[in-house]
DNA sequence: CTGAAAGCGCTTACAG
DNA sequence: CTGAAAGCGCTTACAG
């Protein structure tokens, strides 16, 4: 292959390939991006070119002159759990289409990370970011990433700060409507376990919303029925023992994450509770697992592959027009829609408070 | 801010970070890559410089004139249940280190989209390729990219491809000794649910060692028993329904996946049959999810956090050492050890062919 | 310890 | 429909 044989050398340029066709390099950099506007003789004799010399295109040298990079970047906490694989799945589509790449930048829940993240995003140049998860602290750094004309697009809540991008769902809302749901049910102890509330929006919201339902029903909001746990199925499931055994448990569990509820399921079967029976036990995502847990979970469907395609048209939409006075003209702030998926881990207390 | 400031214009250079501290660029770029090289005054007068201009180093300038990207590439079919999380957190963990970023490439199953992929990653020059996952068909394109300089690496298999660099486990050893783990608990009728065993090794490998632990054992392989299916956890239901509702069905189900593994769950739980007093179900992975299944799933150990991070580490040998004489002197092929972790899910067979 | 110079491979107006 | 020319911002020997 010819591919091995320039490598020894120098590999094969534009130039190059122009020089076998006989045409100038700008025509065959047309051919590569608008070949209409090229005689189609012309355009035959540069493709021939191109086979006949193995030739590469360089994106790394266009992206350079160009002065804008085709990649965009992700920034989450982490791969596992929270973010769904569905949410990146439509970010890529997405992207394929535009043909953009994407890096996935990971900060481990570590802010120096974070940081250091963003800083390696701005000096690659990227097209936009998208992230998928922000703490409060990590606010400024992505401000930062605007003002330097890099598009950022927060995903998975609607931010109450009006100037920001976004694309998510009202986590208030859904939070409300799960909690309403539960109460609907008869419940009247109805415990929440979530994120850190104190750093990450969408929790706080998810928090307000539970808080507002409960108000809305007349029923009093009690601390000890409220934990932060990161989003894991094993702290699901501690947090589900200490509120199962503690003075007055809840009746039921609204987990904000299926992955705390897959944990909670978990814990309500060791302690011998049965669900729904004794306990109920809701989530929030619809995962690939939700319907295929013991009990099938009730929880918030979040349509993740949709906001992760509607982030990367926001991003690309942003990119191609760079001017910082049409930015100002408003923010881009997508809603979409959740629902409660009702499988068969919620029904209505029962009177039991200990399982035999 | 300096940078909305010199956005208008023009961005902040290292020409122009020079001038101000009254040195070279060279002398900048020696501060940045090798500030052992220059005298302790010089490097403080141009930090102050970088400081006060408010410069953003050029990493893509940087790739470009170096003629070597510093980003490594991952090619998956799909980010869904079958790559693990942990394999790909690290991946990111080692890159991290070695200030490599990830792109992420999703094939979604499709040839012609593989192809495409690797075409990209050969235009943007990317330092290394890590492929999670690789058929058949598309080992011709891996090999190209080999050829034309950009180092490749197999992971989750051994491949029977000497010369192909790879990091992974015996699939062949460990699904045999899961199936000698269940043959040991009495059972004589054992199913395999996989992946398609034409197209991708592993598989292949997985589905040998089910059947040499079979012919070892001298039990007959009845190809009934086994089925090929996406790895989904909505395939493993559909197809263990199938396997219980056959006329003969088995006493053990080993899913070559947890994924699968989960439905197969469901699928014994919605006929009745009580897991692993009717029926044993065995997975493969120890995902996040296998501990807090019901009952907590017996499967297979892959260290995948290990698998990234020694892939991403062979990446960056190669990388470290272009020159293809070298690579000549052998392949890089690391195996990493799996085992069989015992849960609930797997018991003695019972005499019930059919539950109550 | 530091500088001058060449060059990487494209794209982008501009001209014709 | 096509070409000549400038330039993007670095790094890399080489020289001193």
């Amino acid at each position: 292959m010819s591919q091995r044989d320039t490598q020894q050398s120098r590999r094969v340029n534009m130039q190059d390939v122009a020089r076998v066709a006989e045409v100038s390099k700008a025509t065959v950099s047309r051919v590569i991006h608008s070949p209409e506007l090229v005689k189609e003789s012309t355009r035959r004799r540069i493709h021939e070119a191109m086979e006949q010399t193995g030739y590469v295109y360089n994106a790394v040298a266009a992206d350079f002159t160009r002065q804008r990079n085709s990649i965009v970047g992700l920034i989450a906490f982490t791969l596992r759990g929270s973010i769904q694989s569905d949410f990146i799945e439509g970010i890529q589509e997405t992207l394929d289409l535009h043909r953009y790449s994407l890096i996935i930048g990971n900060s481990r829940y570590d802010p120096a990370t974070e940081r250091e993240l963003i800083r390696v995003f701005r000096e690659r140049q990227l097209a936009g970011i998208i992230a998928a998860e922000c703490t409060d602290d990590n606010r400024p750094a992505l401000q930062a990433l605007r003002d330097a004309g890099i598009p950022t697009i927060l995903t998975w809540e609607l931010t109450e700060d009006l100037a920001q991008d976004c694309v998510g769902i009202d986590n208030t809302r859904a939070a409300r409507e799960m909690t309403e749901y539960l109460i609907g049910l008869g419940h009247r102890r109805i415990a929440l376990i979530a994120g850190r509330y104190e750093r990450i929006e969408r929790v706080r919201h998810r928090f307000q919303g539970y808080r507002s339902a409960l108000e809305a029903a007349g029923l009093e909001f009690d601390p000890a029925l409220t934990v932060s746990r990161t989003p894991t199925a094993l702290e699901g499931k501690l947090a589900t023992s200490e509120l199962l055994t503690s003075p007055n448990p809840p009746t039921a569990i609204f987990a904000a994450s299926d992955a705390l509820a897959l944990g909670a399921l978990a814990a309500a079967r060791e302690h011998g509770f049965d669900v729904p029976r004794d306990i109920s036990i809701s989530g929030f995502d619809d995962s690939d697992f939700a319907p295929f847990c013991h009990p099938p979970l009730t929880t918030v469907r979040v349509p993740t592959l949709e906001m992760g395609k509607r982030a990367a048209q926001a991003v690309i939409k942003r990119e191609l027009v760079p001017s910082r006075s049409e930015w100002d003209s408003g923010a881009i702030r997508i809603a979409l829609d959740t629902e409660i998926v009702v499988r068969n881990s919620c029904g209505p207390p029962s009177r039991r408070v200990r399982p035999s």
